[in-house]
DNA sequence: AGCGGAACCTGTCGGC
DNA sequence: TGCCGACAGGTTCCGC
């Protein structure tokens, strides 16, 4: 379900909502496929600790406990973080809750079940963390880190963008939506692309990335904050789940492929295929 | 090397 | 109404 904005967006009011507070208690509803490792230890690792801080590394968020240990989460899908007050009942897809000593409980509920939560003494220890490529929106993302990358690739634009080794962080919408505000066509070769397309794909990443952080991320049909708002991101979507409807800038019928078993949203005149 | 296919799991929506 | 296929913001593994 949510890519890097919808992630920031629930990073930061998970961080003001619950550091400092400790957990009381762990009840799991369910724990296959999502809790990773032993259960016992996960409890055990957990129960007692007090919330220092939440952060965010690509799709993931990560929650910093006293005394030292990481519960790192991956939404996938449909994997949500919601606070609500003691007297809850679990909906029929609370995974996971945690007890807090303030009265609140900390729920993670998941329809799908494609979510993790995983248990770390050291961020190190992570398998899924450390095959992580570059932050989208840090200084490393430049056209010389993909030039040397991938000068000799003949993959497509789309399948590289949407790969977490490479650039981690990004996923379906914003890589449409990237896209085409770059004027490339998502079956575009990267060997074929040159520095002054790299320019293009990198400065609008940032933009549409830090205009979808600042409108909490998009909802397009249940992704919710904390607090069961919704981003607002979705009215400036351009291409993506636009199939046929005319294009913002020449007007003709947006196209929808299906790459890597995901749709791809484009414009064929828009985003032509450089000779 | 890079792609398609399947798998993980569950729900919604549209067509017939 | 019921059934069936397509599709869903993600990731991983397997085989050609």
């Amino acid at each position: 379900m949510p890519e890097l904005p919808e992630v920031e967006t629930i990073v930061k009011e998970l961080r003001t909502e619950i550091s400092g507070d400790i957990i009381s208690n762990v009840d799991i509803f369910r724990s296959n496929p999502i809790i990773q490792g032993d259960l016992p230890k996960f409890k055990f690792e957990l129960k007692g600790k007090k919330f220092i801080d939440v952060t965010r590394r690509a799709k993931y968020l990560i929650f910093h406990l006293k005394p030292k240990s990481f519960l790192i989460a991956h939404l996938r899908m449909t994997g949500k973080f919601i606070i609500s007050s003691y007297d809850s009942e679990p909906s029929k897809y609370t995974r996971v809750w945690f007890k807090l000593k303030s009265g609140r409980i900390l729920i993670f509920d998941d329809v799908r079940c494609f979510g993790t939560l995983e248990i770390q003494k050291n961020l190190n220890n992570s398998n899924s963390l450390i095959k992580l490529g570059i932050e989208p929106l840090s200084k490393e993302m430049s056209p010389r880190f993909f030039l040397r990358k991938l000068s000799k690739s003949k993959r497509k634009i789309k399948s590289v963008l949407l790969d977490q080794k490479i650039v981690a962080g990004l996923g379906n919408i914003y890589v449409s939506e990237i896209l085409f505000r770059s004027g490339i066509n998502p079956q575009s070769e990267v060997c074929q692309l040159q520095k002054k397309d790299w320019i293009k794909i990198i400065k609008f990443t940032r933009t549409i990335l830090e205009e979808a952080v600042r409108n909490n991320g998009t909802t397009i049909s249940d992704f919710r904050r904390v607090d069961d708002k919704t981003g607002k991101f979705q009215q400036f979507l351009q291409v993506y789940g636009k199939t046929n409807q005319p294009c913002p800038k020449c007007g003709i019928p947006i196209q929808r492929i299906i790459q890597q078993q995901r749709s791809t949203f484009f414009c064929l005149d828009c985003q032509k295929i450089k000779p």
